[in-house]
DNA sequence: GTCTTGTTCAACCATGAGGTTGAGTAAACG
DNA sequence: CGTTTACTCAACCTCATGGTTGAACAAGAC
């Protein structure tokens, strides 16, 4: 929206599109030219073009030059990125949930857990 | 483009916004109300509460009743499709990285890596 | 019942993304 | 040189998205 300002927006929103995801999938095989790119897809060389400079600008793929070929390359350190941000909160709410497990386990034996409302465990949100 | 077919671009796309990331994170710790998600962004609650709408449907939050309240979850297990298809095409291009670097050190040894034109290493791609 | 709180729905507006076509550039080929 | 190949840039169109405001609904509080 601000102009997709951090690099993780660039990436995520890069892989949101089911077409370049295709293409990071094709690249993941070995690298490519634009018009190897764009020939399973029934658009126009220029959108597989555009495509190919959203992967660009989210670091995703490298342009190199090879005589008129812009041989496109995977390159794969931004995934790190992706994945070190989604793990982060994966963890967080799988710790969570295994705490409000033992919580609801200990309230079974003391009393009804719907006397309970577990909006907060025993963390803090602000 | 289509409306967003499958799930892997619903949440790809859910996480492009850096707003709705930060409500993932602000989740991560503990379930929250909109009013409370809304409390740290200068945007309208209706704003925020759409925002949820996409998440929810991303399958990354569910929420639950509590008198008026509309208590948010984050939903972990929908990382893993993501996880997995990040690892996936990583894994796939780092070996591709290994096989070039061996690739490359061998021909130190017999000739300039200049005469090659390393375009597939030995992989396909259609 | 009416009021207040918490949240969603509906209509609208501006911007951006993905698609198109047509022209322009860059480098090999003849 | 002009032509062909490979690709990008520019202008345009359409639709989705993120924001707005105002109204509606749902449920406790008075």
């Amino acid at each position: 929206m601000v102009e997709q300002d951090d690099r993780l927006s660039r990436v995520f929103s890069a892989l949101a599109d089911p077409t370049r995801r295709d293409m990071v999938a094709r690249l993941a095989a070995g690298d490519a030219t634009v018009n190897e790119l764009a020939a399973p897809y029934d658009v126009s060389l220029q959108a597989v073009s555009k495509h190919l400079k959203v992967l660009e600008e989210a670091g995703l793929v490298s342009r190199s030059r090879d005589a008129q070929r812009r041989p496109v390359h995977l390159d794969a350190e931004v995934f790190d990125l992706m994945t070190k941000w989604i793990e982060r909160y994966r963890q967080q709410a799988e710790e969570r949930f295994q705490r409000l497990d033992a919580v609801l386990a200990r309230l079974q034996g003391k009393a009804s857990p719907a006397d309970e409302r577990p909006e907060r465990i025993e963390g803090e949100a602000g």
